[in-house]
DNA sequence: ACGGACTTGTAAAAGGGTTGTAAAAACCCG
DNA sequence: CGGGTTTTTACAACCCTTTTACAAGTCCGT
C-alpha cells in the first residue's frame, strides 16, 4: 500500500485530502507544519509528499530544500494558493515534481498524484490478468498474447467485474445489478449474450470454456 | 544507473567529460559526430544527452531536431563555444533543456546535469510533443511541422490535458473536471465539439484519427 | 437410462443510444 | 455593440445492446 504525507496547516483541507486519499486506497499521514512534516517524512517513509507552499514557521519551499538536501528522493507535489506568487521553474529546481493550484478538483489532484507516482516508478500499473490475457484498467485496454482485443463498454465492464470477483458463483441478478445498475430483474438474456462474446474473444476454446463457467440455474463463475 | 550520451567532435574534451561522468557514478556513452550520436541515442536510451552545438556534418541543432522529431523525449543539454552565436529561445524551441557555454567548470556542468535530470520526469517539460506537433507550455504556442497553429484557450487547455495524460482512457467527466473545472456533470457535448477541432487542426487525417481516439461511452484517449 | 421441462448457447434482427459535425445561439470582454 | 469564443442544437451515421428465435444442453423424476 502506498503512503502519502500531507503537510498543510489548514486542518479542514488536510483532513479532506486525508479522507480522499484513504478512500482511494492510499495510507495518509498528516502534518500541520513544516517541522513535523520533515520528521514524518523521515519516519513514515512516504511514497509521495503533498506540501502546502504557504506554511507557518517553515515554508513549503524550505521543506522541499531540506528534504532534498538530506537525500530524500520521494516525489513532492506542491499545493499553492491561487494568489501565491511562485516561480514554476524555481519549484522544480528545489526538487518539487509537480504543483497544483488551489482550489483544485479531487479528480485533478488524484490524477496528478497517480501521474507522479507512475513516473517515479513506485506505482505498478493496475493490471489484472489471467491466462495470457491482460486488462489494463488505466488504459482500458485488453490484450491477449500481447495483441490488443477490442471490447465494447458492456463487455469491458462485465469482464472487469468477473476479474474482480474470481472463483465465485455470480447470479445473473447480481451481475445485472453490479454491472448494469439494474434495480429490478426481469427475465433477460442480456448477461448470457455478453458472456458468449467474452468467451469468443478470450477463451482458448470458446466451446469448452475454462474461465467463464456457467453455473446452472444461477449464472456464471470466473476462474483465473 | 543513469546513462549520459556525450556528442562532441573534440576527442579530448569528450574523454574528459566521459571520465568525469563515470567518476560521478554515471554511465557515459560517447559519440564523435552527429550521425553516430543519433544512432547511439536510439540504441543506448540515455537519460540525458550532452551535445556540442558545433559538430561536423550534422550540427547540434540538427541533432536536437531529429531526436525530437523521432519522438525521443530525453533531456538535452547543448554545449556551445564562447564564440558561437546562438539564440537561447531557438535552442529551447528545438527541444533542448539547457545549455552550457565553453569553457565550463566540471562543477557547473555537473550541477546543470543534475538539475536537468531532476526536472526531467516531471511534467513541467517546457515543450510537449507528438508526431510533428510541438506545444510550448511557456509561450503557449503550438506548432505543426514548424508552422504555428492558433488555438483558442479552451482548445489549448484540452490539448495540454491530453498531452499530459497520454495513453489513458479519459472520461468526459474527468475531462470536464480537470479542464473546465466542472464539479457536476450534466450531459453536454462540449468535450466532443472541442475534440473535433483538435482533430481538424492536428490529425493528419481528421476522419481517421490516430491520436485523439474515441472510447465509446467513456470519452477519449490520446496516443502520442 | 429415458423423456420432458427447463435452461443455456448463439446468430441475427431490431431497436436504441452515442458520436461526428456543421451551424445557430449564447456568451464574454473590451 | 462587435468580434471572437464557447456551448448548445440538430440530425445523420454509426455502433452497441437487447431481444428474439431456435438449437443444444442440463437436470430430475420416473
Amino acid at each position: 500500500m502506498q503512503t502519502i504525507l500531507v503537510i498543510d496547516d489548514d486542518e479542514s483541507l488536510r483532513d479532506t485530502i486525508g479522507m480522499l486519499l484513504e478512500s482511494e486506497g492510499f495510507r495518509a499521514v498528516l502534518a500541520g507544519d513544516g517541522k513535523s512534516g520533515l520528521d514524518l517524512a523521515m519516519v513514515s517513509k512516504p511514497n509521495l509528499i503533498l506540501v502546502d507552499l504557504r506554511l507557518p514557521v517553515i515554508s513549503g519551499v524550505e521543506v522541499c530544500k531540506q528534504l532534498r538536501q538530506s537525500g530524500v528522493e520521494t516525489p513532492i507535489i506542491v499545493l499553492s494558493g491561487v494568489g501565491d506568487e511562485f516561480d514554476k521553474v524555481l519549484l522544480l529546481e528545489i526538487g518539487a515534481d509537480d504543483y497544483v493550484v488551489k482550489p483544485f478538483g479531487t479528480r485533478e489532484l488524484l490524477a496528478r498524484i497517480r501521474a507522479v507516482l507512475r513516473r517515479s516508478g513506485s506505482e505498478a500499473h493496475k493490471i489484472l490478468s489471467f491466462s495470457t490475457v491482460q486488462v489494463d484498467l488505466e488504459r482500458r485496454i485488453v490484450t491477449r498474447n500481447g495483441a490488443e482485443i477490442k471490447f465494447t463498454p458492456a463487455e469491458y465492464n462485465l469482464l472487469t467485474y468477473f476479474l474482480q470477483n474470481p472463483d465465485r458463483a455470480l447470479s445473473r441478478d447480481m451481475i445485472l445489478n453490479s454491472v448494469w445498475g439494474y434495480e429490478s430483474f426481469p427475465n433477460t438474456r442480456t448477461v448470457d449474450a455478453h458472456v458468449v462474446r467474452l468467451r469468443q474473444k478470450l477463451e482458448p476454446d470458446p466451446n469448452g470454456p475454462r474461465h467463464f463457467i456457467t453455473v446452472h440455474r444461477v449464472g456464471y463463475r470466473f476462474l483465473p
